[in-house]
DNA sequence: CTTTGTTTGTCTACCCAATAAACAAAGTTT
DNA sequence: AAACTTTGTTTATTGGGTAGACAAACAAAG
């Protein structure tokens, strides 16, 4: 096995990932101006952008203010160069986007399921892609590759080798298809695609270490360090939902009991409210909560334990941000008061200092924005020569 | 601010590294082989480690094996090229190491202490420190760095922000060794450093994912990830001994309660013994154990939570290894069952394959080793011009 | 002992990317 | 209009890595 050594085609191919970058977070921003911000020599400025013009991954858009001299020619970045397809995959629920290079969204597709056997599940996925591919834009680089979340445990090679919620085990979702589709594929895990999409498009921008905490039906947690995806020796990293916070407390689905997510999430808090309301929703018992003082004081409790395992999580990795997403953040008003306040009660100064508490930006679009970005991600780094 | 941006003589740089790496993780290992197992061409290789012989780093050992043809030349790492100063700061000790390039202790020195004033301690210090440079070996590079590690909270300066069991807060250690010394200095949290000495010399040599769990009086954990170090935003991360393992549950010194540490810690064991054998130490109580099924129990059940708290850890960072070490580890014969058991019990089949779970092996020189290796870690990049 | 083939390590010519400096073009300021 | 500024390109140079030729040193076969 040999290592990855240095010559100059790499000094190239990274510093023209510099200038692309450069170009991406700066826009519009002229030659000039990269050189001056990255470091880099003007005439390697000059050569590396007239070659990313050549490929179109950027374009002049005319001249600038002048400030004293002649007027700079300014460059952008050619967001329709190509365009990503990301799904998320739920429970009860596909969701499909296509996006341009910048994570905005050009199309989606909602679907709504049920019941579904697997084979259904994988035809309807399969049908929902060829759909999205053929609403996707005419570019250069067309279809630049398809992301997929799914709410379970993905292996380093994308096999989804645990998804208790969709009854999956052992599913070669990857290999499935690429017999349909010639595309690179990503699968990953919904918490691990929701962390990415926050950081990349939503509350978690400019942010280098982000716990993402996606309360639904159970917890799942994303990681970012290092402004990365960190996912543990085999990809399992985040399954902390089932730490303990109560030694022999409430029996959790995993079959250990005081999980974290036995006491802080969706199902928990449905389990609390069955007592008042049997077969309430989520979404109903946020609007009965408005006047109902029970129910309301169950969002507290709810938010009160979500405190305790992000206070453990906030010891653990010091982070910059807690970004909470995924379905209990439709409650954001009624939990993020007594959720802050355990927060502050159970962890020092010293963690409190520079961390921010924030909920989704990106809403349902959390997983298949990030799915998307990986597959930008993949292509802006490797597809570039 | 600029970025790193990249040209011949980073390449240069990377590449002498990996030259240097490869002759330390393989030597004895002739120039072919390097060229062989790094990919670098041969002429690169030979030019370079040319310039390594200059530059002492490394020699030549005398002929190898022929396999077929001209005998190759044998290169060695030249371990005595500079030497190390690791520091472990503890409660009622300090530990001073001088150690060559390869983490080998050259000298050591053991003082125990008792009620020193803060002055005293510094002072102490700055002599242990003046000794052990003078009991420094001769050689080309002479003392390379000086690492210290201190039980307590170490902000990314090197600033103890605070250690409460030494009742410091707020020291600005690095400043004051300056003072005396002109060396790099390194001032590290004692998880950290017994974390990054057994990665590099002991039980996790290999291992990239890593978690080592200092438990002592309290509990510290120290994250290796991707080989690195993983700090937090400010340096504060692997409090984990104050991760709620039981809602309301024991008081713990750090004013919350139900903290991992209030249950799993040489302090948890003390104050459990004490109803059975006021004032015993850990040392006398693993004595006693051994024919005292009262006593054996406590250390069962401070296994048993160990394994709670370690298996929140494992599902939170599915990692290749967890080490645990500190005081608690001269324990093993008595804790190793009962902790496996309970992260047995409170873990997945997923998350339990490929992991080991071992104990420390350098027993008191993790953390000085530690210091010691960020050290010569810091030479060795940065110091190869 | 000779011949053949292999392995090791160096040397040379060459390639390629970054850089500094000179330069032209297109502005502004005095 | 003249002088200065800024932008972006062109030129020559520097300094790395690489391929391939080469000699030296050795093993194996005859």
């Amino acid at each position: 096995m040999t290592i990855t050594t240095w010559n100059q085609q790499i000094v190239k191919k990274k510093n023209k990932e510099i200038v692309l970058r450069t170009i991406i977070s700066n826009a519009p921003i002229s030659r000039a101006d990269i050189a001056q911000h990255s470091g880099l020599n003007k005439a390697t400025v000059s050569s590396l952008v007239n070659e990313l013009i050549e490929e179109e991954f950027i374009y002049e858009s005319g001249p600038g203010e002048s400030s004293g001299g002649r007027r700079p020619v300014m460059l952008l970045f050619n967001k329709k160069a190509g365009y990503s397809i990301g799904l998320d995959i739920g429970v009860n629920y596909i969701l499909g986007i296509v996006t341009d290079l910048e994570g905005n969204v050009v199309y989606e597709q909602h679907q709504s399921i049920h019941n579904l056997s697997f084979d259904e599940m994988i035809h309807l996925t399969i049908e929902m892609i060829k759909n999205l591919i053929e609403h996707t834009p005419q570019s250069r680089y067309g279809v630049i590759g398809i992301g997929i979340g799914v709410p379970g445990i993905v292996d380093k090679n994308g096999k989804v080798l645990l998804a208790p919620n969709l009854k999956w085990s052992h599913v070669d979702l990857p290999d499935i298809l690429h017999r349909e589709f010639d595309y690179p594929i990503i699968i990953e895990n919904e918490a691990n695609a929701g962390a990415y999409g926050e950081i990349r498009f939503g509350a978690g921008v400019n942010c280098n270490n982000v716990i993402y905490v996606s309360a639904g039906i159970g917890i799942g947690v994303g990681i970012i360090l290092k402004g990365e995806l960190y996912k543990g020796i085999n990809g399992y990293s985040g399954e902390s939902g089932h730490m303990t916070i109560v030694v022999d407390g409430e029996k959790c689905r995993c079959g250990n009991s005081g999980c974290w997510e036995a006491y802080a999430s969706e199902h928990a808090l449905l389990n609390q409210a069955k007592h008042i309301l049997p077969g309430a929703t989520l979404e109903e018992l946020i609007e009965i909560a408005e006047e109902n003082k029970n129910v309301k004081e169950i969002f507290n409790e709810i938010g009160s334990y979500l405190g305790i395992g992000i206070s453990n999580l906030i010891k653990t990795f010091n982070p910059q941000q807690i970004i909470i997403g995924n379905r209990l953040a439709k409650a954001k008003h009624l939990i993020e008061q007594p959720t802050i306040k355990s927060i502050n009660k159970h962890t020092l100064d010293f963690h409190q200092k520079d961390l921010q508490i924030n909920f989704s930006k990106l809403s349902i679009y959390s997983a298949a924005l990030g799915v998307s970005a990986f597959a930008i991600e993949n292509f802006l780094s490797i597809g570039k020569d």
